[in-house]
RNA sequence: GGCGCAUUCGUCUAGGGGUCUAGGACGCCGCCCUCUCACGGCGGUAACACGGGUUCGAAUCCCGUAUGCGCUACCA
């Protein structure tokens, strides 16, 4: 068994084409078959070698990897010429000379009547002097579509039935000189020795004029496979406008490639048993293109997002050290310093951008922290701060040792001497800390800091605190 | 327009004639945990598109309608 993903290179890979590249590969591994990777960059005005590398790169940083390739169809278009020709010479396959013109007037004129355009098949009519006459003239050469019913059972679909007569002699080889799309990929598949091919959904018309082709040339029929579609929030299929589209972007975001691939897998398919997180070895054992579902499916971000928590909790602080790094701006502290940083912090944040965006606190120098105005309105209050927090100051200087345990009794032992809930000290302290109303347990985080930049934060609070103050009394501005 | 495909909670899905007063997950709501925010735990909200058949019995099989999507290029 083999199969491949066969991207075109005219964009970056989209979630629905690695998730077509997903299904390709689990299919393979679960049968012990082999996977292709083949570049369709037939259509010299749209193909990019950029996009051809950006596809790859993020197709290895998925985790997709395949077994042969990458082949680029651009190395191979001498090979499909000859293969036209074959078939020209075969009496399968004629030259058109219609220009671009004459073709779009009929199209109109077609339209014009309320009738359904096809191609009126004039140049199949061509003798022999008509062609002598032309020989030097541009022109493509046309498949013989001949009548007949085309039925295959797609692994997914069950069986399907089109009939002949209502596909249009389609062109194989443009007047340039290269291949169209149907051309090269049925060339390929045979010349590749593909056994099953699975793509999506938009492919399914597509697949009667292959199989006519691959009739053509004498050869072996593969399986067929489509994926439905994937769609967006508006049920349209995936687009810009409804949020992000391709690999890349989920990586920028500071999506994990496990958790992109994980939730892609469940997308037209589920492992069953009411699981959700499930490993690309574990699907490789269990996963079966026949499984798949006929219906499209809404791509969620929401629920990629949670899954991609899910994953962030579970990994070490050194591999989360290895995957923030490049979301922490210049000069990222060692692992050693941010080891606790990270553990208190990792089940805070959906992605690593926003694992980024909460350790900030702990990465800023203790005079540069901002405090949320929010968060000062709200918990600077009472025209005891002053004092409050000068005792604070020095039941923290004095706690021995300063450890969670310790400093949380020193707090509550204080509070209750004055009368007053732990809040009252707890949530300035939070915002002396970290700047914020919201954090990590503030206990920890006195410890992550250790006594000495605890002490620094909390005496410039002291010092900020008229100010702070007088600023957020202030009806606001 | 023609052809093709699809249709279970808002979303992803389980379900392949009786075990379905339809299960799980995300989201949302409530409660618990609690120094805040998360995490976690508990509970709740919410679906078989519609109409005909077949059958003792249909979410499951068949037909039709509706809706959606795809293809209908010298794009892939």
């Amino acid at each position: 068994m083999k199969l491949r993903f066969a991207p075109s290179p005219t964009g970056f890979l989209h979630v629905g084409g690695a998730r077509t590249a997903i299904f390709n590969l689990l299919h393979a591994r679960r049968h012990g078959g082999r996977m292709l990777l083949r570049i369709e960059d037939t259509d010299v005005e749209r193909s990019r070698q950029r996009h051809a590398e950006q596809i790859i790169s993020s197709l290895q940083w998925l985790g997709v990897d395949w077994d042969e390739g990458p082949v680029y169809q651009s190395d191979r278009l001498e090979i499909y010429r000859e293969r036209a020709e074959e078939l020209v010479a075969a009496g399968k396959a004629y030259r058109c000379y219609c220009t671009v013109e004459e073709l779009e007037a009929d199209r109109q004129a077609a339209e014009h009547a309320g009738k359904a355009y096809r191609y009126s098949g004039k140049c199949r009519a061509l003798t022999d002097t008509d062609l002598d006459a032309r020989a030097d003239m541009q022109h493509v050469v046309r498949f013989k579509v001949e009548p007949g019913a085309i039925e295959f059972h797609d692994l997914i679909r069950g069986d399907v039935h089109f009939e002949a007569e209502l596909i249009d002699d389609f062109v194989l080889l443009r007047s340039d000189g290269h291949p169209t799309y149907h051309l090269s990929v049925v060339v390929d598949d045979i010349d590749m020795d593909i056994t099953t091919v699975a793509r999506g959904d938009d492919h399914l018309s597509n697949t009667p004029k292959h199989i006519l082709l691959f009739r053509a040339f004498r050869a072996e029929v593969p399986t067929f496979a489509h994926l439905p579609l994937i769609l967006g929030s508006d049920k349209k299929r995936l687009s810009k406008r409804s949020g992000a589209t391709s690999a890349e972007e989920y990586r920028d975001m500071g999506v994990l490639p496990e958790a992109l691939f994980n939730f892609l897998v469940l997308l037209g398919w589920a492992p069953g048993g009411d699981r959700e997180l499930i490993s690309c070895e574990e699907a490789a054992r269990i996963f079966d293109l026949r499984d798949v579902n006929k219906s499209p499916a809404v791509f969620d971000v929401e629920k990629l997002l949670w899954m991609n928590g899910q994953y962030m909790m579970r990994l070490s602080a050194e591999e989360i050290y290895r995957r923030v790094t490049p979301f922490l701006g210049e000069n990222p502290p060692p692992l050693e310093t941010l080891r606790g940083v990270i553990e208190l912090n990792k089940s805070r944040a959906r992605t690593l951008k926003d694992l980024a965006e909460v350790m900030h606190p702990f990465l800023v120098s203790d005079d540069s922290l901002e405090y949320q105005p929010e968060a000062v309105k709200k918990h600077l209050k009472g025209d005891d701060m002053v004092p409050r927090m000068r005792e604070l100051h020095d039941a923290l200087a004095r706690v021995e040792p300063f450890d969670v345990v310790s400093t949380e009794q020193a707090l509550r032992a204080l509070a209750e001497s004055k009368g007053l809930g732990a809040g009252k000290y707890i949530h300035p302290l939070r915002l002396a800390l970290t700047g914020r109303g919201a954090s990590p347990p503030i206990f920890d985080v006195a410890v992550a800091l250790g006594r000495q930049r605890t002490l620094a934060r909390l005496q410039r609070l002291i010092d900020s605190l008229p100010s702070l103050m007088a600023s957020a009394s202030v009806p606001s501005s």
